[in-house]
RNA sequence: CGGGGAGUGGCGCAGUCCGGUAGCGCGCCUGGUUUGGGACCAGGAGGUCGCCGGUUCGAAUCCGGCCUCCCCGACCA
């Protein structure tokens, strides 16, 4: 590819709007470019790097056993209805009606359209095991894209489904993908660690996500170093404080003038926040609900929000807690009637904690569960937090912030059973089929790949997802024989079987194309200059490395076959 | 959806408080001089100042409404 024609352009400072390094190089690159929030066009580096992943992806599906489909994108409303998402699932499905008024939406993704590709053609357990994929583009409305290619409403997304007739099968499945995955992410240069997941109210097992953990990151990670336990924010579990036991004390009030916090309360009463008992409100479905946990503890919304099988969970405003007769500051379970109570396990084995006593100004002592109050779900719903102790060994999590790359999960029949995607087993019987899901964000591999490779100058493509193999500068065309020379290296080169982007532009100065070069980053760069043809004939520098070295002309092309290794394409 | 910020040539910004001919750097075009890490000189093109309305002799600037984009949070099968 010659520059002088490349319909692209290189931007000496980043657009206002990116603030992480990956969002900043890909504009400054010329990679991408923004058309609305969250809605991108990629422009033909970009692309060829978006074409590379998605190669990667394909020849290690295809490893996995996986057969390539392609579903459509715009999806009949009803099969959703049947589904049950055309509800849960809410604004973020992109919704419209055809000429005749039927209901349509653009996939979000595919678990209802393959299971129904799947009741067409397979009704055998001979059929089975299976696993299908696509690359494909994905709508989704979210309420704020951010973060350039991290969360966009318009995504390429590679989504694999698997279909066995039982959950050991499946798991062969599973591990099949999952291996697919580490070396898929290993091929494109960015380092990811699986962590276990949040399975969410739509039921399903084992659940992991693939994260490359960066500060620019939007989830949270917990990590245990000395056990190698992993798990986003959302599923992640820590051993809680286990207080001595004591005997049940008698009930008793306690003025507690102007105190609303557990901090207050703490403080005002000289007490440890692990012998308080903090009330949170929540609304869930228009119900109210009361969430009882020890002070010590916060609450984990995605663990509340399991733990009811709700879908749709926020915060109560002060409105709706005057509305439902609660006391912010001195609210407590006991004595409370007609409001939902999820007490956090903690809460059970902790004896004699403060509490509200839903009197302004006032708290109780004493209080324990089963004695003075009960409630209608008893679950871990704590939030773990750096410095809490690992589940698996009590060693010390920490946190790190993580990009998600990739997701596998263990489905079940959820889907199956709701869309009647059954076969007939060995007996005779029909039974649903057992499925898993697994997803990769194409733009965010690529995002990430920028992310986890770049320097001060620009980016340091990875030789396997690299737009090109060899970035030829040419300086000095107006000296004879250069140009001739560059013309030369760059068809040996293409010969060569190399990707070349030949910067061929006239007028501009070393220093320009040297720092172009720099930040568009193809792993080696080779000049040819009257200097470097006085020194014997081109240069040839890898991206990552300071020092260039000096070949013929002629060996130009083999030289860099052999420096490339045998990686290029 | 709640909170905060911003919309002025392709990019980065000033000008807005205090109304009076729309500016700077980069980029782009022409000519010339340069040529190994973002050259120099001369000339030039390019902007309904996000949109609609109002105030005013006069609005980028003041007032009202709306739209868009970014950030934090909520949300994210």
């Amino acid at each position: 590819m010659r520059m002088s024609h490349l319909f692209a352009k290189t931007l000496r400072h980043a657009p206002a709007e990116a603030d992480t390094p990956n969002h900043q190089l890909m504009l400054r690159a010329g990679l991408a470019q923004q058309l609305a929030a969250g809605v991108y066009s990629y422009l033909p580096i970009g692309w060829r790097v978006m074409r590379k992943i998605e190669q990667i992806i394909r020849e290690e599906m295809d490893r996995a056993g996986g057969q390539e489909v392609m579903m459509p994108a715009i999806q009949p409303a009803e099969l959703w209805a049947e589904s049950g998402r055309l509800d849960t699932m809410g604004d973020v499905l992109v919704k419209f009606q055809d000429r005749r008024e039927r209901d349509f939406v653009l996939g979000p993704t595919h678990e209802e359209v393959v299971v129904d590709l799947f009741k067409r053609q397979v009704q055998s357990y001979r059929d089975m095991p299976l696993l299908v994929y696509q690359i494909q583009t994905k709508f989704r409305d979210e309420a704020r894209p951010r973060g350039g290619l991290m969360r966009t409403r318009e995504f390429t997304m590679k989504d694999a489904y698997s279909f066995d007739t039982d959950w050991d099968a499946l798991d062969a499945n599973y591990q099949a993908a999952r291996a697919a995955y580490t070396r898929i992410f290993d091929r494109c240069g960015v380092p990811t660690v699986p962590v276990l997941a949040d399975s969410g109210a739509i039921g399903g097992k084992d659940s992991e996500e693939f994260m490359y953990l960066t500060e620019v990151g939007e989830d949270m990670i917990l990590l245990c170093g000395t056990c190698g336990y992993a798990a986003n924010e959302e599923k992640a579990d820590h051993k809680k404080r286990e207080l001595p036991s004591e005997e049940p004390l008698p009930l008793e009030e306690v003025a507690t003038p102007g105190q609303k916090t557990i901090d207050d309360l703490v403080a005002f009463l000289g007490v440890p926040h692990e012998k308080t008992l903090k009330a949170v409100f929540y609304e869930a479905h228009g119900a109210p609900v009361f969430v009882a946990i020890r002070g010590d503890l916060e609450v984990n919304e995605a663990k509340l929000r399991n733990a009811l099988k709700a879908t749709g969970l926020a915060l109560l405003d002060d409105a709706g807690v005057r509305k439902h007769g609660l006391i912010a500051g001195s609210a407590s379970p006991v004595g409370l009637k007609g409001v939902k109570v999820v007490a956090d396990d903690s809460a059970l084995r902790s004896s004699n904690l403060i509490a509200g006593a839903n009197k302004p100004d006032v708290h109780y002592r004493n209080v324990n569960y089963g004695r003075d109050w009960t409630a209608d779900v008893v679950a871990d719903i704590s939030l773990a937090r750096a410095g809490d102790r690992c589940p698996r060994c009590g060693g010390t999590l920490e946190t790190k912030r993580g990009m998600e790359m990739g997701h596998v999960f263990k489905l079940g029949t959820v889907y199956t059973e709701r869309l009647q995607a059954q076969f007939s087993d060995e007996a005779g019987e029909l039974r649903p089929a057992v499925m898993g899901c697994y997803g990769i964000g194409v733009g965010r591999v690529f995002a990430g790949a920028i992310e986890a490779n770049h320097d001060e100058r620009g980016i340091t493509w990875p030789p396997q997802i690299a737009p090109y193999d060899v970035h030829l500068t040419a300086l000095g065309f107006d000296k004879p024989g250069v140009r001739e020379s560059a013309e030369q290296v760059y068809q040996q080169l293409q010969d060569a079987g190399l990707a070349v982007l030949y910067d061929d532009r006239e007028d501009l100065s070393a220093g320009v194309k040297f720092n172009d070069a720099d930040l568009l980053g193809m792993p080696l760069r080779i000049t040819v200059s009257p200097r470097s043809i006085e020194a014997g004939g081109a240069e040839l520098k890898r991206r990552t490395e300071k020092d260039a070295r000096v070949v013929p002309l002629a060996e130009a092309a083999r030289e860099a076959r052999a420096m490339l290794g045998g990686g290029a394409t």
